[in-house]
RNA sequence: GGCCCCAUCGUCUAGCGGUUAGGACAUCGGCCUCUCAAGCCGGGAACAGGGGUUCAAGUCCCCUUGGGGUCACCA
């Protein structure tokens, strides 16, 4: 009964030292850890939080969860920070560097052991280890048997090496109610004196992600489902601190093709199905960011049968309530048909500007100037990707080498060259700005020779022009080429033509 | 293995007791057409299985099966 009233005042005193959970505004935080390049399930992870803060007028915060020195990099801190740019995801407060709040630890630390609800463990990490692996074999739920959780904290063990662990109560909630996952029980068997502060001195991800979500008063944690097993210890822990409890939101994982988590190890097999697991992998394949953002939104998500949102939908339509409770498939092919719904969209100056960058991959060097926003135009319509664009486009910086073997056989019979020669003289009256001349005279040029068809002169030309059969519109091709590199071209056919016959 | 979660076309999903089970991607036809696309029209394709509850079950309950997650001095 007193401990009860305690607590209950105990939050109470807490609640208004913020300022009261209740009608405060919404903060959630993205926590990643820097130990490589961005997940693309963080990607999702980021995405939801991000949108709910902005749903709900929040505040949108980034967490770098660097305890682990070892495995942490600045370069990892640098790509996330790049990724979540990329994707326009900025945070409003952060990033947060946990290596930079040691002493808060320390203090929450402290504030435990004086309450006596954590004590330290001398237990070699190997007696553990050994114990653990008897209960393994003994086919039993591992759990801390509490050697230390008596030992009188003044006696004094000398200068052997520690940890803190927390002393678990014994009563615990039944459940604990998750806004996506809906109930979800508490397993006391489950929960134990599990470590607080490892014999190095350092934060465990348990208690350090505690402290920083109390203090930076976290009020939903919109996380993967695969910290559920973790939300139980957590929450006991809140409570000792007499912390509010945060509301909790686990969403489903996203999946491989083969229908488990994705893993960093397997890029190679996800390479060839068109894939990655590194956000930053999405943008060398040519994908919009915006794209991207409402694919990896829609999964796991729905708004009726909408497909495509705009930024601005999203954060006014997304809701936890139509979260769904089972993981996603990556699906490359739906990826690409909303990225090439996207490159529609985008304007020929934009779609010029990220060319201009895919280009120099393929040694080109060129600036977005208006004939390369023709370019893009002549393309967007036939590119899923950024990729597939610049490679599409290269006909038009490169003259043929070569024409497709088959296309000569199918369209360069014996009088295509009469056909291609009669084009190159038709060209000085021509005017190549306009592209409806180029079809007119063309069309005049079908109906004179080859009975009104205009694929029997389109073809050959087009093999002329690109080395294949399929490109763009061919007037708009011969506009955008201009009269001398296309005349250049059409001689440079004939010549072959003329050696071949 | 213990614990937890999940289950509608191949994939993402709508559905919140009464539907010809809808949409999207993919796929397959057709139209359009200078090729390829885009666009338009159309086809095939799903409630994992079994018990209940109910006048009525994809929708509620239980079991089975299947899938996933998690069991550290990692995060």
């Amino acid at each position: 009964m007193l401990a009860r009233s305690q607590t209950m005042s105990g939050i109470f005193a807490r609640a208004t030292q913020l300022g009261g959970l209740m009608n405060q505004s919404v903060r959630v935080r993205f926590a990643p850890s820097p130990t490589g390049y961005l997940h693309i399930g963080g990607v999702r992870t980021a995405i939801y939080n991000y949108l709910f803060a902005r749903r709900h007028q929040g505040v949108f915060i980034l967490r770098i969860e660097d305890t682990d020195r070892q495995r942490s990099t600045r370069e990892a801190v640098r790509q996330i920070l790049d990724s979540l740019e990329w994707l326009d995801l900025k945070p409003d407060e952060g990033p947060i560097l946990q290596s930079d709040r040691l002493s808060i630890y320390q203090e929450h630390i402290d504030t435990l052991l004086k309450r006596n609800s954590a004590y330290r463990c001398y237990c070699a990490p190997e007696l553990l280890e050994k114990k653990r692996q008897q209960a393994i074999s003994e086919k039993r739920t591992y759990k801390y048997d509490g050697t230390c959780r008596k030992r009188d904290p003044n006696e004094d063990p000398g200068e052997r090496p520690y940890t803190v662990r927390f002393r678990m109560p014994d009563q615990h909630p039944d459940h604990f109610n998750d806004l996506i996952m809906g109930a979800i029980p508490i397993d006391g068997e489950r929960l134990d004196d599990w470590i607080l502060v490892r014999s190095d001195g350092t934060p465990t991800y348990n208690f350090s992600v505690v402290v920083d979500d109390a203090c930076m008063r976290i009020t939903h944690i919109i996380r993967g489902n695969d910290h559920v097993a973790n939300t139980p210890s957590q929450i006991m822990l809140y409570r000792a601190f007499d912390y509010p409890v945060p509301q909790f939101a686990h969403m489903p994982l996203t999946h491989g093709p083969d229908g488990s988590k994705l893993s960093k190890r397997r890029e190679e097999e996800y390479r060839k199905l068109g894939i990655s697991v590194s956000v930053q992998e999405y943008r060398k394949m040519g994908y919009l960011p915006q794209a991207l953002v409402n694919y990896l939104t829609r999964l796991g998500w729905s708004h009726k049968d909408q497909e495509i949102f705009s930024r601005e939908e999203l954060q006014t339509k997304f809701d936890l309530e139509h979260v769904g409770k089972s993981p996603g498939v990556l699906d490359p092919a739906k990826l690409k048909w909303i990225n090439a719904t996207y490159i529609k969209q985008t304007s020929d100056q934009d779609l010029a500007n990220l060319l201009v960058a895919h280009l120099s991959d393929h040694g080109i060097r060129v600036e977005a100037n208006e004939r390369l926003c023709r370019i893009a135009a002549s393309l967007k319509i036939r590119s899923e990707t950024i990729v597939e664009m610049a490679q599409k486009s290269l006909f038009y910086f490169h003259a043929p080498t070569e024409y497709d073997p088959n296309s000569i056989k199918k369209w360069w019979k014996p009088g295509a060259k009469e056909i291609l020669t009669k084009i190159r003289e038709d060209i000085p009256s021509l005017d190549f700005t306009r592209e409806a001349s180029i079809e007119k005279a063309l069309e005049s040029l079908a109906s004179e020779l080859t009975e009104g068809k205009l694929g029997k002169i389109a073809q050959p030309l087009r093999l002329a022009l690109t080395g294949t059969t399929v490109s763009p519109s061919i007037f708009e091709v011969m506009s955008i080429l201009g009269i001398e590199e296309t005349t250049k071209r059409l001689e440079r056919a004939e010549q072959y033509l003329a050696q071949r016959d």
